[in-house]
DNA sequence: GCCGTTTTCGGCCCGACTGTTTTCAGTCG
């Protein structure tokens, strides 16, 4: 696969003309052209072996050639040139807040900082303050820049910043005269890591909101403060900080901003585009033909106008979402059960009965216990005794509590040499099988696709769990071919799980889009260790969205009679 | 550099905030 390494190199080039001061648009062309790329689903070797490259947009015939220079010889002159004229180190300056490519060029042309040490000494010793154009406040608030910068991780996972935006949407909504306030931005999209926290609101008193926003008490900095926005720092509850953003807006143009600050940016150029062919002009206050405004108080309205179906927000990534008609996604509404749950017989911190009263409690007809196997011994995996007896004892509280369904199942371990944790006939006895990889993760392709497809070619294996084993920040996916995984998964029946712990969104949403595309069958589930964590369903589902996954595609939105019926399908059809 | 029922030139998204060079460029989203 070239893509990631193609897209690489002209996101490189982009920066380094950047800080030549080249054209712009010239420069966003080799953004554009990098992004394209990496969201493509073919190699741009096959693509340019069809001479079909100049068929995707963005890449136009110098960008096609410099492709083509590339797969021959594996480098890009332009890009040779470039960073033989800047070091390194240069780019990674443009992540200090406050520093773009203009003054990145200049720090570098007048006092050779190429580095975030070297700015660091530069600021500290003074010498900043004697270049055109900065000053005492500039060189405090890089200083600032650079302290956030070692502090916090770059991004949030979703789970941990949504708590934060929760709690910050609800004191500002306390607030005298503020009416009404959403949470937008990459978090209201659903993605998996999140930069910074956006909220708007409509307020009778701008400035005066802002003013009481720069002084939550969570605040620990202020970054800006004017009349309709402002934006603080805020600890995170494991170290570090993320930005927080009120923006007060019109309520006429509530929609509009809303809109507008959900992003994501490609989604709003592509829907700008489409004003402008109207002869229409949008912006955060509205739609507007002329000085009048035609649409602005909802979004949806706004999508309406523009002959558009609603786009939900997770699909606001400029991957197609003008050109797939309606939208049928799965909802919260839709799920009947979560298929991937443990209990303190294994290494869960509730019991068989505590986790069906909370799975009760959400509503759910039905709740699968799927405790670790044997091998698992870090996670008090069950011997096959003790299993058989924890059959038992789902039996006894499926029987005992009314309401729900239990369905006794086992997260089975996909062992090194791609057999499975226990016999089919010790399988065969169970109503669920999750088979997962937790161990050796670090095998080569070969070895690690022969466990994936031994297990998803198994009969009585349901769902592949947590499919590419990734920790989000901490452990990359394993190397599998996704193209093969995902054909066999859709030729045996078996489902392929979309893992709803904020730590791992496993499927993530490329991938999910790709086994929908395949005809695969899906789960949500959370893995959940507790019955707090069987709230995790909802990140879940917003990956699921967010790789347009219908309803009708994922197995836990099925009645029990149906999904049992599906059991006993798959089954037959794989030779059980 | 890309693009095209305004099609081979002349556009390319746009507004708020900030600091400083006091009228606007740079940065950010």
């Amino acid at each position: 696969m070239n893509n990631p390494r193609v897209a690489q190199l002209f996101d490189q080039i982009a920066d380094l003309m950047e800080f030549k001061g080249e054209n712009p648009f010239r420069v966003n062309s080799y953004r554009k052209a990098a992004r394209a790329i990496r969201d493509l689903r073919e190699d741009v070797a096959v693509l340019a072996e069809r001479n079909e490259l100049r068929k995707v947009p963005g890449i136009g015939e110098a960008i096609d050639a410099k492709i083509r220079e590339f797969l021959t010889t594996g480098q890009i002159a332009l890009h040779q040139e470039l960073i033989a004229q800047f070091p390194p180190t240069l780019p990674k300056l443009l992540e200090v807040p406050g520093l773009g490519p203009k003054k990145v060029a200049l720090l570098y042309s007048e006092l050779r900082v190429a580095s975030v040490e070297d700015l660091k000494a530069a600021i500290e010793s003074g010498a900043i303050e004697k270049i055109p154009k900065f000053g005492k406040k500039t060189a405090e608030k890089l200083l600032e820049g650079i302290r956030f910068l070692s502090e916090s991780s770059q991004r949030t996972p979703l789970a941990e910043a949504l708590p934060i935006a929760e709690t910050i949407r609800a004191t500002v909504a306390e607030l005298p005269g503020v009416s009404r306030i959403e949470i937008a931005g990459s978090l209201r999209r659903g993605c998996e890591t999140i930069g910074d926290i956006d909220l708007l609101c409509v307020a009778d008193d701008g400035p005066g909101t802002i003013a009481s926003f720069t002084r939550l008490p969570q605040a620990s900095a202020v970054r800006a403060g004017g009349d309709t926005k402002g934006s603080i720092l805020v600890a995170k509850p494991r170290g570090g900080e993320i930005q927080v953003d009120l923006r007060v807006v019109p309520r006429e143009s509530f929609g509009a901003a809303l809109q507008y600050f959900t992003g994501s940016k490609e989604h709003n150029v592509r829907l700008r585009q489409r004003a402008i062919d109207r002869g229409w002009r949008l912006n955060e206050y509205g739609l507007f033909e002329g000085d009048v405004a035609i649409a602005g108080a909802e979004e949806e309205e706004i999508y309406a106008r523009l002959g558009l179906p609603y786009v939900p927000p997770e699909c606001r990534e400029d991957r197609g979402e003008f050109d797939c008609g309606a939208f049928c996604f799965v909802t919260r509404d839709d799920i009947r059960g979560d298929l991937h749950t443990h209990t303190t017989a294994s290494d869960g911190r509730a019991s068989i009965e505590e986790m069906a009263l909370a799975a009760r409690a959400l509503g759910y007809s039905y709740l699968a216990i799927t405790d670790h196997s044997k091998s698992s011994v870090i996670a008090n995996g069950l011997s096959v005794e003790r299993l058989l007896q924890h059959i038992e004892d789902i039996r006894a509280v499926d029987a005992r509590i009314g309401g729900i369904t239990l369905l006794a199942g086992i997260e089975c371990d996909i062992l090194p040499d791609a057999t499975l944790d226990y016999p089919d006939e010790v399988l065969a006895r169970l109503d669920w099988v999750v088979a997962s990889i937790h161990t050796a993760q670090g095998q080569d392709r070969a070895q690690l696709m022969k466990r994936t497809i031994a297990a998803l070619e198994n009969p009585y294996v349901c769902v592949l769990g947590h499919p590419s084993g990734r920790l989000l920040g901490r452990r990359d996916a394993m190397d599998l071919d996704w193209d093969e995984v995902i054909r066999t998964a859709a030729r045996t029946g078996t489902a392929l799980e979309i893992n709803a712990s904020y730590k791992r969104l496993d499927l993530k949403d490329t991938h999910v889009r790709m086994a929908i595309d395949a005809g695969c069958w899906l789960t949500i589930d959370t893995d959940a260790h507790s019955t707090a964590e069987l709230g995790y369903m909802t990140y879940g589902i917003q990956t699921a969205r967010r790789g347009y996954a219908p309803p009708d595609r994922i197995l836990n939105t099925l009645p029990l009679p149906d999904l049992r019926a599906w059991i006993t399908q798959r089954r037959a059809r794989a030779g059980a």
